[in-house]
DNA sequence: CACTCTCTGTGGATGCCATCGACCTGAGCC
DNA sequence: GGCTCAGGTCGATGGCATCCACAGAGAGTG
């Protein structure tokens, strides 16, 4: 991960689509060696894909709400973890320090879905109990913040 | 947006770096048609940018942290806004049904840069308090849910 | 029904890009 | 010095992006 990896690293998380030739001249190198480079970014674990980025409410996924979950005394965390994974609503999951040990971003279409959702996760054996507030409005999310040196 | 319109969404939240030609063989049309679909998705707004998934801890950011705010009574919302966008720091941003009327996440390399942050955050105009938790690990974040028909 | 307009598709042509292999170069090390 | 290796360049080639001309389906209209 030298000064070039970060300046690719932040040209891709900028634009995933950007060509292998474009990135060359951007950094200032030949096409293959950059193929190289990014192909050891890929393998090392540090670019883990590629995604679009998709106005959720133009696919039916207008509702975002943030659950916080309170484990039972003596849960089992992993078993709740795959209970967790399971629900194809909850976009992201982050293990919490504090008394919710789990919060969850999850997106529906609806607040009868919504409902649905949380009606499930209170059933889920090792929840004690979910406290969920919903988001009003988005006015960013996953912004990438620059790591890298200027690129001209 | 058809049928079609949604497997290429799917498709491109899945790996944004397919080609045209092999989004047109998964769909079956052919990649001039593709290419116009996918170019109507950008410019309608369904399609937001293209972005490359980085592991936060490889760049420096090993630290996630969420932040809800409690704003002064007769605050100015849409300045607080602006004193937050400034923070390259806030990845995400929602404005929230509660008490606490953002919901920021933030990525730091460091404890110290996240109570920098926070006491910054106090600092901020509008701003009455801040409520800090700690992400101890995220377990998947910003995973996209299926929306479209299966693809073969 | 027939005409036409529009939308969205296909197929072919062309130039750029991805990708492979051969080779070069400088650093570290014996 | 001479070996070795990591990481670069260059050149070739096949595939892809992209442009263009044109075809066919459907909606609206006389």
């Amino acid at each position: 991960m030298d000064a070039i990896d970060l300046s690719l690293v932040d040209l891709l998380r900028g634009n995933a689509r950007l060509s292998y030739a474009e990135l060359a001249r951007q950094v200032g190198l030949s096409a293959p060696a950059v193929h190289e480079r990014v192909g050891k970014l890929e393998s090392s674990g540090v670019v883990r894909g590629y995604r679009a980025d998709v106005a959720p409410e133009s696919i039916g996924l207008g509702v975002t709400a943030l659950i916080g979950i309170v484990e039972d005394s003596g849960a089992d965390t992993d078993d709740m973890l795959e209970s967790l994974r399971v629900l194809p609503e909850i976009e992201s999951c982050y293990f919490m320090a504090g008394v919710e040990s789990f919060l969850l971003k999850a997106r529906v279409g609806t607040i009868a879905e919504l409902e649905q959702l949380i009606v499930r996760l209170n059933r889920t054996p090792g929840v004690a109990s979910t406290r969920t507030t919903i988001a009003l409005s988005t006015k960013w999310e996953n912004r990438p913040q620059p790591v890298g040196p200027a690129v001209g």
